[in-house]
DNA sequence: CGCAATAATTGGTGTCGTCAACAGTTGTTG
DNA sequence: CAACAACTGTTGACGACACCAATTATTGCG
């Protein structure tokens, strides 16, 4: 019987654990979770998005989704507006302090998961990367 | 700014608790979860450990191994046993019904893995498995 | 108009990671 | 050899999180 810490799945949540781990101590800091951050930068990418979009994307129960736009919001750092053709919906866009907030991180972002993959060389980086998305495929991640 | 669900560390951040559920939902109906099938299967491989042992290897809390080995002790699937040379260890050993049980879900884990990987070729499985151990490193994962 | 469906929200439940504290035991050192 | 530090298993508490049910306000459809 083969230990099931080398089996490719418990490996994948062992990592799974340690890179949240990572990005959580990295965040530690600015007052802000995984969660919170995860956010942030799919803003950034989208110029607005509604709350249900955003759990989606990002795999969050929507209820979730609350609590954290709650919190960027006591921060400053993204904001509700009514959505303009569906009085149910709030359109959640990033605000200028949460843009210099990404910019101010961008770097040490950066280097978490370059922590993580420290025994990997870029090239090893880019197969890895490339594979995860294949596992991942359309369901997201 | 890239989205950071493109991100290498929060993709294995996400697939790691993608992981995790499928190997929970295969233990569902056996009234186990993915930790207690951890340490079964680690025990199946050294046959007995120290509870310490046991948490610094599979990266659970020295508290948390308590209430797993409990859960395992009363399905009849692990036993503690004294420590021959020290009187504060037990010796956490896997008994006849938990090995039984182990070769019962053997295939059905593997399942799992499968499941998981099911857009990656055979090639490509072994590739992602090198470089999550390789990332793993030392660390153990 | 009536009714199913949807978006956001609230609340509850169970699991989990983390830390603090404690008793029993071992080993070390003055 | 006696005091003290370190270690093992254990209990308890706290926060974070995934999951699900229910509620309110709103929309779209038959």
């Amino acid at each position: 019987m083969r230990a099931l810490h080398a089996d490719t799945g418990y490996l994948l949540y062992r990592l799974g654990l340690r890179s949240g781990q990572l990005f959580n101590t990295f965040l530690q800091e600015s007052g802000l979770r995984l969660r919170h951050y995860a956010v942030l930068r799919y803003l950034a990418t989208c110029e607005g998005a509604l709350q249900r979009e955003l759990g989606a994307r990002l795999g969050y129960d929507p209820s979730a989704i609350v609590g954290l736009v709650d919190d960027l919001e006591k921060l400053g750092f993204a904001e509700r507006r009514p959505a303009p053709d569906d009085r149910r919906s709030r359109v959640v866009v990033l605000t200028e302090d949460g843009r210099a907030f990404l910019r101010d991180t961008d770097q040490a972002g950066q280097r978490v998961t370059d922590e993580l993959l420290t025994p990997l060389a870029p090239a090893e980086r880019e197969t890895l990367h490339t594979l995860l998305v294949r596992v991942a495929g359309n369901g997201l991640a």
